[in-house]
DNA sequence: TAATGTTGTTATGAGTCATAACATTCCTAT
DNA sequence: ATAGGAATGTTATGACTCATAACAACATTA
């Protein structure tokens, strides 16, 4: 009864705006507010969220080569180029031979310490992405939304 | 107990995927596939997903402004112009001046038809994408992402 | 070894987004 | 009522992400 109540209300609520709700949309919304936030805050130390994912995966990750890297990220191999060679150019990352055609990547010293501060950037912006959910949703959040693309 | 060991077991799991312990890293992931998705489908009837949500706006509201309809889906008012003049363009929607400088956004029949045609795309595919959210947690999504971006 | 698949790369175009600038029109505070 | 400030629609421009097609060099497998 009281949950019909507060569907009504809803309803009444977002009739002049139906998209709040479709999940969908509110999940785009969601999605690019957080990453403007994120851009500006890694902005500080001139890094793009998809750079400091790179930088991430490459420190965690042994031999890891730019396709593998792009598999990870779901970025196009032909993707990953401008975006390494940035990488690259700044001195973060560079690559040695694993073969004749594949290289891996590895980070840098500067590389490193600039993983470090981002490092410390996100977690900082991740504590309060998760302080703006109430706490009854918080547990879900997460897996909820990892449902949606993993082996989706 | 238990938890303290599904815990663990995640950061095994994400030894060499860090990215999946965060946050913001799911919901833009989860955010970009949805969208490719919703897209796919939307491409059936010649229509892009911002343009779908310009049509549910308009049809919801009256004497709409391109600047009010811009500050409702967060989109700058310099870019609604190509974006009407495509909707326009394609005989969707038209311009009727309110005064010397604003303009109601009006769709025609033919917008409402296509409207219509959007409404069953998105209906179905936002069915589709809740199916996939465990049962536990999908009463918690749609309100956790709006804590995410509304009055953030 | 021949066929097939993978890697790295170049090139290109679409879609979204941000910003700056401008003329016209409006609102408001004096 | 009018002068100053705000809002609207618009053009222009550049950045970032993403998708696709094509190619040569190399690896893998059957």
């Amino acid at each position: 009864m009281l949950l019909a109540i507060a569907f009504l209300r809803s309803i009444l609520r977002n009739m002049k705006d139906p998209l709040l709700s479709l999940p969908g949309y509110s999940l785009r919304r969601a999605a690019s507010a957080m990453i403007a936030e994120l851009s500006a805050r890694l902005a500080a130390i001139d890094l793009r969220h998809t750079e400091a994912s790179v930088l991430i995966l490459v420190n965690a990750n042994n031999d890891l080569t730019a396709s593998a890297l792009g598999r990870k990220l779901d970025i196009q191999r032909a993707n990953m180029v401008p975006l390494l060679a940035r990488l690259e150019a700044a001195g973060l990352l560079y690559k040695e031979p694993l073969d004749g055609k594949s290289h891996a990547l590895l980070l840098t010293d500067t590389g490193k310490a600039k993983l470090k501060a981002a490092m410390a950037i996100i977690t900082s912006f991740e504590g309060d992405l998760i302080a703006r959910v109430p706490e009854q949703h918080r547990p879900h959040l997460q897996a909820a939304l990892n449902a949606l693309w993993q082996n989706g």
